[in-house]
RNA sequence: AGGCUAGUGGCACAGCUUGGUUAGCGCGCACGGCUGAUAACCGUGAGGUCCUGGGUUCGAAUCCCAGCUAGCCUACCA
């Protein structure tokens, strides 16, 4: 079958559709991944999507970043590993469930509908999801192991991240502590650093005063009070101490008869200014108005002391009445309600006087172990005051602020209550604002290997190299322990069983394991069995005889999919593939990712395997919308790939991303500029059309070219020199994960190269009747050129370049893959020419100087000039000129072509320089500007480059003009026209010769005749009779060209004539006959098919 | 508050590593041209405090410091 005539505009829709279901019904994926299946490995691992809705732009870029760079390596030859990932477990997913089963609670979670039954909504809702997004992502032509994912729900993947939890144990960084740490009291579970988000909120602000027992001012008999600053009031009955910094200073400040101590440096931010000045007119004794102050002292600071002699002062807890309980902490405990060091306290903020709760705050808990402080965190799970805090029992922590607030009030230790603007961590999924409580978690002991961790980080292949070295390394820097337990239902149970007896606990590895060490009989399938709430029932025998049970928490989801790496190969379940593949070559995600899953696989790598399990990163960016600001739910601002794939397809959504910025910047998504990614595919599209029209006219088939054939010109080997360079270069950027640099490239080729240049050149030869040689070197060349973009645009746009082709090339040839994606990734370094290359960008400049030149003499392209001359004093370029001169005479319209290192034709006028002369001449400057204006500049010019003077003789006078003296004009003869181009100038001869007259006159019946066909909607090949009526001037002007005019116009017939048509056989009604009018000429045209 | 990254005509980007003529390209805008790829193309023009302020240098969009804005990340704002 030869190449079949092409569509004559791009369609999208139909084209991805299309092919997408070619590549379903003959599994092309499939067959792709067979014929690399010897070749090199590549491994590459996808970072698992969280299955909890809709996939977002940011989403489908990481998928087409992924699809790119993996499509290149496999036409590179390489084995490529990409199992696509889903990380179906976690809270997020709980909360869409509770909110779906209308749940307020655990309590209504537990009792209401049941662990067991809620779990297995959680398993159906990702499930659901994990589907739907899988076709999103196939919409997007993204080839991945679609139908062989990893989950993190399978069995045998979650054995996986319990044997890294015996690894843990085994290495002794698995612990068991009470720490204060933040927690979420509506999903009334631990959360880790990773998982809390930062809003702008408001709360209150209060400054509270302790009020000291005894006095340390012994000069008066006021009331002392340390005046503290909190943000949350709900902490204040946890208070045990107050830390001071002993480094700075603290005054003691008279003010409404009491005396508050704060910080010296924080005085006039809480206090206000300390002076006041009240100004009033007065009349002076000459009756003048003056302006009196006088100052108004608003406190008064009594006393300035290091914080060092506060310490050991003891108040009296504010809330004593309230909470019994502190009456017996005092007792107990010596440092209770005292003042205490603490290096945390900055004077920022606040008063430099930190109230101090160890229960409820990370420092505050440091400060309890080190001073034995109580951990005093009367809170349950839901943040609700227990039994022990009196007066505010069975309340809301947070509910309790005002109330707290009040009673302060009340006992006059308010010094002021407002209300402050500022961020607060809250819940990464249902966005409660978190507290921070001390309970007894899990933890794995990052910074115990926070050394091989940050080793690791420098062994691995960054791109760019600052997210490894800068941020990568500085979170890794600052990591704290990680707590990885959680009081939840919906993940991978922690696999420890702790004795009721003893302190022992067993972590198990491996379902096997389990079931060997189970007391009762197994009777679930694996899947029940290793989820809860089964699981919890499996009791094991403690060393000490007693019996274990499992702890009933659930893992840490980042935990899930950092243990990828080995999970989902199944390790150390199955050992084969895991060696075939293992570690990873490749893994790229967005750079919310350092805290995520870079690093919850560099954490489970160095317990597991001592190594990273990566071995080159791309973080890339995020998309962002037109101003650049996050794209939300609730700015109303989220474009979603469906709607852009609705509107432009999949194509044109991979190049854009690709292609609008660096992919380690974010992308701001700006939907004009769609419409230029747009442009260029319907460019790519039309050169397509271009070719397939005259390829299948002619029934040209490339396996039919040889040596002896075809004619190559230089611009064929031009563009066949630049193919097999974008192929080249495309191909080393798709390598280095430089997308932009790939897409930039082809846009550059598409458009300037092959649109704008190449096909400009040959259109004349495309014209060509018959199988001439140099007609189908054009048509070899072009083909060529096609088949090189196609193959390098391919892992960027698949759909378009499929079917591209699957018309030119499997229809014709006999040697062809099933699928371009089966194609290698090959080019001709031979036929890489730099030089023809670096001539073809001088000539472009010189044709479009040319063009501009004739552009401001109105002297039209159309119309052929005798010669032009290009002047350079590069010798490169009139090289480039001399051996590419038929390029220059076809795109130019020129007879000859004339190359000089000078214009000899130019004429110079001399104009004497008035800054120089006119000083020294004075009187004689109007002699000598005379004489310049008569001269002949070019005899003075080369006597002045001969010689560096000129003299001139004036009324007995000898004048001597140096180079300075005199400035030179340029002229340029008539019937010339120039420009400039870089590098050089180019001079158009315009002289109209009777010649030059005629195959004008022809070329401009010629545009109108093609015009006139155009208008009959006639076929590219379709033959014409023509009559022209004019005059006998104009007719003689084109009868010399008759034969030109019929083969360009692809007449059978023309007639000329300059009398009115009326003989028998002529009829109006066979003829198309418009009227023009060339120059002074009218004429009529009469066409008929 | 700290870290990383970015800021270049109305819009989107290049140039910055290695300082050096007149800061480039595309879109948009204005004007003109072309017309067998034509919903394409070509030419000309207007439009720039290269985020701001300092510094280094003969010379800074480029190197250094400080600040502002945006994105991401972090933080014990008690």
């Amino acid at each position: 079958m030869p190449i079949q005539e092409t569509e004559k505009s791009f369609n999208h829709k139909e084209i991805e559709k299309k092919i997408q279901d070619f590549w379903k019904k003959n599994n092309i994926y499939d067959e792709v991944n067979l014929l690399r299946g010897d070749g090199p490995k590549y491994s590459f691992l996808d970072g698992p999507p969280y299955c909890s809705g809709n996939i977002h732009l940011g989403t489908a870029w990481n998928k087409v970043i992924k699809d790119t760079h993996l499509r290149y390596k496999s036409m590179e030859g390489f084995n490529v590993r990409r199992q696509a990932g889903w990380d179906m477990h976690g809270l997020p997913i709980e909360h869409k469930v509770e909110e779906l089963l209308n749940l307020k609670n655990k309590q209504e979670i537990e009792e209401k509908i049941g662990i067991d039954n809620f779990v297995n909504q959680c398993k159906d809702f990702a499930c659901k999801h994990k589907n739907s997004m899988t076709e999103q992502f196939k919409s997007l032509g993204v080839w991945m192991d679609w139908k062989n994912p990893y989950m993190t729900l399978d069995p045998q993947y979650m054995e996986s991240s319990w044997w890294t939890m015996q690894k843990a144990h085994e290495k002794d960084l698995l612990v068991n502590d009470l720490r204060v740490i933040s927690w979420c009291p509506h999903c009334e579970t631990a959360l880790a650093a990773a998982e809390i988000d930062y809003e702008d909120k408001e709360d209150p602000s209060i400054y509270v005063k302790f009020p000291l027992k005894g006095e340390f001012l012994t000069n008066n008999s006021l009331k002392e009070y340390f005046l503290v600053w909190t943000t949350t009031p709900w902490t204040l009955p946890a208070n045990l101490a107050i830390s001071v910094n002993p480094d700075f200073k603290y005054s003691f400040v008279k003010k409404d008869d009491e005396i508050l101590i704060l910080a010296s440096n924080l005085l006039e931010t809480v206090l206000g200014p300390q002076i006041k000045i009240h100004k009033s007119k007065i009349l002076n004794d000459n009756g003048e108005e003056e302006i009196l102050e006088e100052k108004e002292e608003l406190y008064e600071i009594v006393e300035t002391v290091n914080g060092e002699k506060l310490l050991n002062l003891e108040y009296d807890y504010p809330l004593i009445h309230e909470i019994p309980k502190h009456t017996d902490f005092n007792q107990k405990f010596t440092n209770v309600h005292k003042i205490l060091p603490g290096g945390h306290v900055e004077l920022g903020e606040g008063t430099g006087l930190v109230h101090t709760a160890p229960g409820h705050g990370p420092d505050d808990f440091e400060m309890g172990k080190k001073y034995d402080l109580p951990i005093f965190s009367p809170v349950d799970e839901s943040g609700v005051y227990t039994s022990e805090v009196g007066k505010y029992e069975n309340k809301f922590v947070k509910s309790v602020n005002d109330l707290i607030i009040d009673d302060l009030k009340n006992k006059d230790l308010m010094y002021k209550h407002e209300l402050i603007n500022h961020r607060y961590g809250v819940c990464w999924r249902c966005k409660t604002p978190i507290i921070y409580l001390a309970t007894k978690q899990w933890f794995l002991k990052v910074t115990e290997i926070k050394k091989e961790m940050l080793n690791q980080v420098s062994k691995v292949n960054w791109v760019p190299k600052w997210a490894g070295s800068g941020r990568f390394h500085d979170w890794v820097d600052n990591a704290k322990d990680w707590t990885i337990s959680r009081q939840r239902y919906w993940g991978i149970p922690i696999p420890i069983w702790e004795c009721s007896n003893c302190d022992n606990i067993d972590v198990i590895g491996s379902l096997s394991e389990l079931k060997e060490k189970s007391l009762s009989k197994i009777d679930a399938s694996d899947y029940e069995l290793i989820h809860r709430p089964y699981v919890d029932s499996i009791e094991i025998e403690c060393t000490c005889g007693s019996k274990m049970n499992r702890v009933p928490d659930v893992l840490d989801v980042w935990m899930d999919s950092g243990v990828a790496p080995w999970a989902s190969l199944y390790y150390p379940q199955e050992k084969e593939s895991f060696d075939e593949w293992y570690p990873y070559d490749f893994i790229t995600e967005g750079h919310d990712q350092t805290r995520g899953w870079f690093y919850s696989q560099l954490g489970s790598g160095v317990i597991s395997l001592d190594e990273a399990p990566y071995k080159k990163v791309l973080m890339h960016g995020f998309v962002l919308d037109e101003q650049g600001k996050k794209m939300s739910k609730s700015l109303g601002n989220v474009v979603s790939p469906e709607e852009v794939i609705e509107k432009y397809g999949a194509d044109i959504l991979r190049f854009y991303l690709l292609w609008a910025n660096k992919p380690w910047e974010d992308i701001k998504f700006v939907w004009d500029e769609l419409n230029n990614v747009k442009k260029m595919f319907n460019i790519l599209w039309n050169v397509y059309v271009f070719s397939t029209t005259y390829m299948s006219l002619d029934n040209f088939n490339p396996d039919n070219c040889n040596e002896n054939n075809i004619v190559l010109r230089d611009e064929d080997r031009w563009i066949i020199s630049k193919a097999n360079t974008l192929l080249r270069d495309v191909g080393d950027a798709l390598n280095r994960l430089y997308f932009h640099d790939a897409t930039r490239k082809i846009n550059q080729f598409i458009l300037e190269d092959l649109s704008r240049w190449y096909v400009r050149l040959i259109r004349g030869r495309t014209w060509v009747e018959s199988d001439d040689p140099d007609k189908l070197g054009a048509y070899y060349s072009l083909y060529s050129a096609l088949i090189s973009l196609i193959n390098a645009l391919s892992p960027i746009s698949p759909h378009i370049t499929e079917e591209i082709y699957e018309n030119l090339v499997k229809n014709v040839s006999n040697n062809f893959n099933q699928s371009i994606h089966m194609n290698n990734w090959e080019f001709s370094e031979e036929d890489i020419n730099p030089e023809l290359e670096e001539k073809m960008d001088y000539l472009r400049n010189i044709i479009d100087s040319v063009a501009r030149a004739r552009d401001s003499a109105k002297y039209k392209l159309r119309w052929p000039v005798s010669d032009i001359t290009i002047v350079s004093q590069d010798s490169r370029i009139l090289d480039a000129v001399n051996d590419l001169e038929d390029i220059i005479k076809d795109q130019s319209n020129t007879k000859n072509v004339l190359t000089a290192y000078e214009f000899e034709k130019l004429s110079f006028i001399a104009k004497p320089n008035l800054k120089t002369l006119g000083p020294r001449l004075k009187g004689d400057m109007g002699l000598v500007k005379n004489y310049l204006a008569k001269a002949d500049g070019n005899l003075i010019k080369n006597e002045l480059d001969d010689t560096g003077k000129f003299t001139i003789g004036l009324e007995g006078k000898l004048i001597e003009l140096s180079n300075e003296d005199i400035l030179f004009d340029t002229e340029l003869p008539d019937d010339m026209t120039s420009a400039e181009f870089d590098g050089g100038n180019v001079f158009v001869n315009t002289k109209i010769t009777p010649e030059i007259l005629s195959e004008a006159m022809s070329r401009e019946l010629i545009r109108r005749v093609q015009d006139m066909r155009k208008d009959m909607d006639l076929d590219v090949e379709a033959n014409i009779h023509v009559i022209i009526k004019a005059n006998n001037e104009f007719t003689n002007l084109v009868s010399s060209k008759e034969e030109i005019i019929i083969n360009e116009i692809r007449a059978n017939s023309i007639a000329l004539t300059n009398e009115e048509i009326c003989n028998s056989n002529f009829n109006d009604n066979d003829y198309y006959i418009k009227n023009w009018k060339i120059e002074e000429y009218e004429l009529s045209i009469f066409i008929k098919r």
